[in-house]
RNA sequence: AGAGUAGGCGAGGUAGUUGCAGAUUUACUAUUACUAAGUAAAUCUGAGGAAAGUCCGGGCUCCCGAAAGACCAAACUUGCUGGAUAACUUCCAGUGCAGGCGACUGUGAGGAUAGUGCCACAGAAAAAUACCGCCUUUUUCAGUGAACAGUGAACAGUGAGCAGUAAACAGUGAAGACUGAUAACUAUUAACUGGUAACUGAUAAAUGAUUAAGGUAAGGGUGCAAAGGUGAUGGUAAGAGCUCACCAGCAGUAUCGAGAGGUACUGGCUCGGUAAACCCCGGUUGGGAGCAAGGUCGGAGGGACAAAGGUUGGUCUUUUUCCUGUCCCGUUAUUGGUGAACCGCAAGAGGUGUCUGGUAACAGGCAUCCUAGAUAGAUAACUACCCUCAAGAAAGGUGUAUAUUAUUAUUGCUUUUAUUGAGAACAGAACCCGGCUUACGUUCCGACUCUCUCU
RNA sequence: CGGGAUGUAGCGCAGCUUGGUAGCGCACUUCGUUCGGGACGAAGGGGUCGUGGGUUCAAUUCCCACCAUUCCGA
């Protein structure tokens, strides 16, 4: 499953810029960065239709088999697909893996991701 | 049946749903309009044998202005022969060597007589030396003392005589036998002959130690390795391929082979190992960067003159339509954009089938097919059926052994049926090909070798 | 895509160039010293030299392949 193409971050920009000046979660097998990153454009033309942009990171040091690696990012991305309806607009995030990552299943990554965005309260209601 | 050797096929299939990427078509959005863009729908397509490691070789692109040549240098795991290939550290066929009973496997296979270096420890010595030993000559010393002469035990030979035994023969007896007698044999001995040990006399050589000069490489506990090896009642003062036989090596000749090399004969006897130590020889090679190359892309273009300069690690030669230089003619562009765009970018030393040539690698002909193209980077999840494998169960078939005993139980193999479980291992294209290397679960297919059993 | 470096005792490092004995510091064990501990002194143990092949009489060292870690450039 993947990510619908407006909820995808593909400009090596938006990662620079989402981790010079974002804001930063860690869990034991994840790191979340984070922006805002739509604040002056909304402000000057009051359409927040922006919509959340996420980006996954993952190393060759994670595992150097891409087949590992590949396996993990659908995992998070099927995960972001359920948890998408909650999230709230406009933010540009990031996603890094770290390398214990590799032993664990969906249920974690589902789990460890809900905890994250509610620390950097993107979801909705809280 | 068991144990092996080398190789091949394949990497589950079909259908459907959801999701992603690309191509084509259609519709819509937006726009003065076109291009480009976005959204939706339909159809089609969507990883591998290694896509991996990045270890080689090429294609392709740009830079060093281009092209050709000579010499030198540099680099190269380039190094038996012949062939294949666009090329190769690749492949095929062979040769030698090594391993295996064999099928078969491995091979970094030029030169150690061009030179330099190294060979620890041990050992006399690690590449041509001489410590010991052996031999010759020589200086000095020591003690023993052969031949020869004499004496001469012992021993050997001849052996009168004496003694013992005793055949033929003679006599007696019926006969066994007895008596007599000699040849012969045995023992012993005088004597004679030879002459040993020993003793006496006398002096050289040899012997031992030692001094000096040589000869020798047979032997010397070492070592991975010791000067070709083994044998010789050949040879020598002692020895030595000094000589002979066999074996190994080298050279030459003949012959077979396209060649590496093979075989046979002859010859003189023959200077360790290491070149994955430096090196020598032969061979090959413009250098650099790499699709993040590079292009669209920009100030374009044309002509004439001059012959000074500019080239690949260096020097040099030749040619030139290149650049620089001088002059003339002449064209124009300007909304923005040098990246977050497009091209490069998927028809290729392509795949499949078949025929021909070749032992083979491979080459050629014909037919047919078009089959991923992303760029924070797509292939995944689920369902159904089929197929394959595994597990235990039921039923049937068949073989063997054991127990019991008269056809019963246990057990092996196999078939069918339904059930349950699993379909995995290594692993994901990033410009493209040819190789190499490494990783890899199960099953199947024939080929060959050895051992055992039966016919 | 291209180019390097490293791997040796529990830890940090020598040794490899020029092949033959694996060593240093800390740590560890035992003994001494001290009322006891630390420090100090003495003695001792501990090594598939990353893995697998090859060259060589002999390999940590030379050559090749692989594995892991790490750095640099575009």
């Amino acid at each position: 499953m993947g990510l619908p193409k407006e909820n995808r971050l593909r400009d090596w920009r938006d990662f620079r810029v989402v981790y010079s000046q974002g804001i930063r979660q860690q869990s034991p097998h994840l790191i979340l960065r984070a922006l805002l990153a739509s604040k002056l454009e909304r402000s000057l033309s009051k359409e927040p239709k922006e919509p959340t942009r996420i980006g996954i990171s993952i190393s060759q040091k994670v595992s150097k088999k891409a087949v590992v690696r590949n396996r993990i990012k659908r995992q998070i991305r099927a995960a972001l697909i359920e948890l998408l309806p909650v999230i709230s607009p406009g933010w540009k995030i990031v996603i890094v893996v770290r390398s214990p990552a590799v032993k664990c299943k969906y249920e974690h990554f589902l789990q460890e991701l809900k905890q994250l965005l509610e620390k950097a309260r993107i979801i909705d209601g809280y």
